[in-house]
DNA sequence: TATGAATGAGAATTCATTCAT
DNA sequence: CATGAATGAATTCTCATTCAT
């Protein structure tokens, strides 16, 4: 089998897990399940994955992998501190929007396993914060956010707004789109940022 | 065996329940682990709750009811919405930043177990929007923060920056009491809020 | 408490526990389900029972001795063979079809527990067979009955008739009076055991 | 692993299950003790059975259907009714009277479990009081049993007689063979059914 | 590589029985 | 005598993981 053949069923396990446990969360899915989702024999999985465990946390990396770059591109691919915090936030709001199971996943199933998992990946998200921080400083030096901001603490609240709104957006069962949210939420985090 | 020592054992129950599953998360928990913190027989455990999901729930309610009664009690003694806003935030990070224990359920283990709950709970996190929506509403009518903030809105951005706060300083181990936080959050949101 | 409160609620236990094992089963039954319905205390039980097994057995002797009283009775109180067989077959049926609960008891849950029990009461049932087997002998003298029948082997025999028609009434559902039964029955053995 | 061997180790674990549960009664025989017995381990039970009950319900539908098919073959290859009860009464003694374990299963066990059951096999008895109506019409027809007889009613009798012995002889820890019982009883119950 | 049958450790829950009140 | 809260042993079934084919 050659390695792209590898490769492209790695993937469609990981795609299985992200539907099933989406459904069902971690702890209610059977490898069996994610295993027959994705057309393979269980023992299969573990010539993928080390464990259960193993494929969450892939998952995670997958996802945070792909936000991350994204979001990097983003910030250098654009000028000013509010267009980027602009689409910084448009993008992780249509990401997550564009997937809601991927959304369930990062909104629900995460926190939990991130606190089995001894915080492991915690690391993945201070790389996202900084990418935050890093548009605030830039703001800062710019002129246009208040220069008595921390960056860091900023980054913080900015990444809380964002995972509030996607939260919210997941346990409301309602049928919007969460990008139609980007703007307002975009809105009203510069009017928080700016100087006066 | 008096009501009250029922009650009083009850509780006991769910004061172990919190640490046990602050520990090692809902499903590393052992019902006898619970049982033999609070000194009872496994059995007895099933003589106060309907089963080992019911003393998670039965710990949320708990604590959330705690937390609205406090956050209503201020609402209803404090008289300017700035104080009010303050107060409230003081209050949600002191209360979490006491008991280390519930906190990491509440940032942690909530998320997940409410998924699996059927979100049964999410009315009494409403509830609790509710009452810094009202708080907004006031600060409007006082004319001390924008005019077209929406309240609803604004309550879950609040909300998301303190849940981020509260989780950043779960995940984080090092021994800053939280409380501390409070005031630069309350500034910064405060600051965000203002009219212009 | 006087002797006879005590008997009166000791009867009521049996009572109770005739009701709840006929609709349930032996290990269908909680203990507090007898004690609930006999309107006693859980613990209570234990004070005229050694356990749940004692209450069966017990249940057992009861109408076991009711059933062998009157059986003699029929047997002293009757002059000829035939009417001695007649009444008791009509007395069997009509006892086991009074009390349907019962009914069930004897005819499906004591199989069970009599191997339980180690067959420790089929001595009772050796009781009855012998006063069928008695009746035999009597009619294979008065020359009615023919002279080649083994009384117990033909004893035996009846008491499986009688014991399929019970059980054959028992599972159908239907609302017939096992008593109606009693009639045909009796000719059809009398038909079998009279000389040719 | 091919058809063959599923099925050979589904009898297995069958056959397991008749040995202790005759032994110890349905309540008495833990699952593990029945895989013990088979060779296989507890959790490989269910890949062949839904659950303990089930795999009582399988031991009464195999027997049963030995027991029927059986008794169809003789039906069929035998001539007169006379000869054709003869057979069929040696055929269930016998059949019983080879295997303890199923008798002791088929006369305590079942009896209880139906009843917990539902009753949901208690068509396939009608099945086999069914073939033994028709050999009583048969009889009738040949003018050989009385014309009177009522032919369900005759196959009730019939198996309740046949049952009698077979439970006595299960009760009774004796070492004879129940087969030698067969004669003595075909013939009572021929005397009892011919015409006068 | 892939399979999927087999494994067996592990855990929630039940319920007969006890005993302090 | 009566109570009923507490006990804790006991048991079914699940499911991640392995490994012979």
């Amino acid at each position: 089998m050659s390695l792209k053949d590898k490769a492209v069923k790695r993937q469609r396990i990981l795609d299985a897990a992200v539907l099933e446990i989406a459904r069902r969360g971690y702890y209610g899915t059977r490898v069996a399940m994610i295993a027959g989702r994705a057309g393979v024999a269980d023992g299969t999985i573990y010539l993928y994955f080390k464990n259960k465990e193993d494929i969450l946390i892939n998952v995670f990396e997958r996802a945070m992998g792909r936000f991350i770059d994204e979001a990097r591109h983003i910030v250098e691919d654009t000028a000013g501190a509010e267009e980027k915090l602009r689409r910084f936030i448009t993008l992780h709001l249509t990401l997550l929007g564009e997937d809601r199971d991927l959304a369930v996943i990062f909104q629900v199933e995460f926190r939990h396993t991130l606190h089995v998992l001894e915080l492991l990946s915690r690391s993945r998200i201070q790389e996202y914060l900084g990418l935050i921080a890093r548009i605030v400083d830039q703001g800062k030096r710019e002129g246009i956010f208040r220069a008595t901001l921390n960056s860091l603490f900023t980054a913080k609240v900015v990444f809380g707004i964002l995972d509030e709104m996607a939260t919210d957006w997941v346990l409301s069962k309602k049928n919007t789109r969460m990008a139609a949210r980007a703007e307002p939420v975009t809105d009203f985090i510069l009017d928080g940022l700016r100087r006066a």
